[in-house]
DNA sequence: GTCTATAGTTTGATAGAC
DNA sequence: GTCTATCAAACTATAGAC
């Protein structure tokens, strides 16, 4: 793994836990095991790295959307695999969604990473609500109402579950707040 | 207003905005208008400071719950009242829950901020519990499931809600989210 | 209670050798 | 690409005068 890749994962590990004002270049140093100055090399300045993450973390959220879809034809086991990929993504309560994490420490973002979180958000949305446009269709989720509001109500619930299961630290904080969704499954 | 007040009232405006990692007690001086010195004279350490504002927001988010209790007496227009509170507090997505800002920084809180923060979290749940136990005896809201379920689930969607709207910076997102939420209500 | 002054650390960032 | 050395600025916090 070259070292530009390196680096990227152990600042999104650590932008994950700690926010965006809550990690530096020497958090990244210490931990990937070179001078804080070597990193400038790589990342002139902080904002360039955030807009690396928040474009890297776009690219690799849509791909596992795409192997959703390829993998499950029904809309409510799509939408079952979306809730999954959060909770995984919660590490046992420690880290939360880069996007989630960043929008609280939305002031001290540039314009274009700004931008990049907008267009993620932007895309998670037009997925969900064409799934839900599916589940109208195949009948799969109970009670299914408008696709756009369904969308925009998933979202905050999986965003707002990670959120209290990292207040807690525990998982089955997050479990129990998607519970009532996933009820509506088969 | 006492100098304390005054300063609570701005670290939390400022908390809220920018995270626990995102705020400094020069912020403080500069908007409260004595130096940075003075403030340690009213609260020691910055931990200190974050202990403070946790407890006078869990009770003044106690208070407001008591409120709701005494104006309403439907459970659904309890919990439209306690949705309309957190969409209040979004300052028109400029701000989100101090809990919600606090929770991404967990790791740089003590153990005391952490018990306050999970106290806030209990006490806020609680109520919400208690009033979908209502709601499946006044059968004001659709389709009531588990007041325990329905309880995190809507701590979780305001909680999103508010963080998808800090994101994009519009409170439309808010409404969009809790949309489906409101839409049980008569 | 608020001030000046300052300590000691950490931050993001740059210059230049290798 | 990574290093040492260094910078100016910001940080939390303390001492002591008023």
């Amino acid at each position: 793994m070259d070292r530009r890749t390196e680096l990227l994962n152990c600042a999104e590990n650590v932008a994950r836990r700690h926010g965006y004002d809550g990690f530096s270049y020497a958090d990244l140093a210490k931990e990937v095991g070179i001078r804080k100055a070597s990193i400038h090399y790589h990342f002139p300045s902080k904002a360039d790295l955030a807009v690396a993450l928040i474009e890297r973390y776009a690219s690799t959220h849509a791909e596992a959307l795409a192997v959703i879809d390829e993998t499950s034809e029904l809309a409510s086991d799509r939408l079952a695999a979306y809730v999954q990929g959060y909770r995984k993504a919660l590490s046992g309560g420690a880290k939360i969604c880069l996007c989630a994490a960043f929008s609280v420490s939305r002031d001290s973002l540039t314009d274009e990473a700004l931008r990049e979180l907008d267009a993620f958000r932007g895309n998670s949305l037009n997925w969900l609500e064409k799934t839900f446009q599916l589940a109208n269709k195949d009948g799969s989720v109970s009670h299914s109402a408008e696709p756009a509001e369904e969308a925009a109500a998933l979202l905050a619930t999986v965003e707002g579950a990670q959120l209290v299961a990292r207040a807690a630290n525990k998982v089955s904080d997050f479990d129990q707040a998607t519970k009532l969704f996933l009820s509506r499954l088969p």
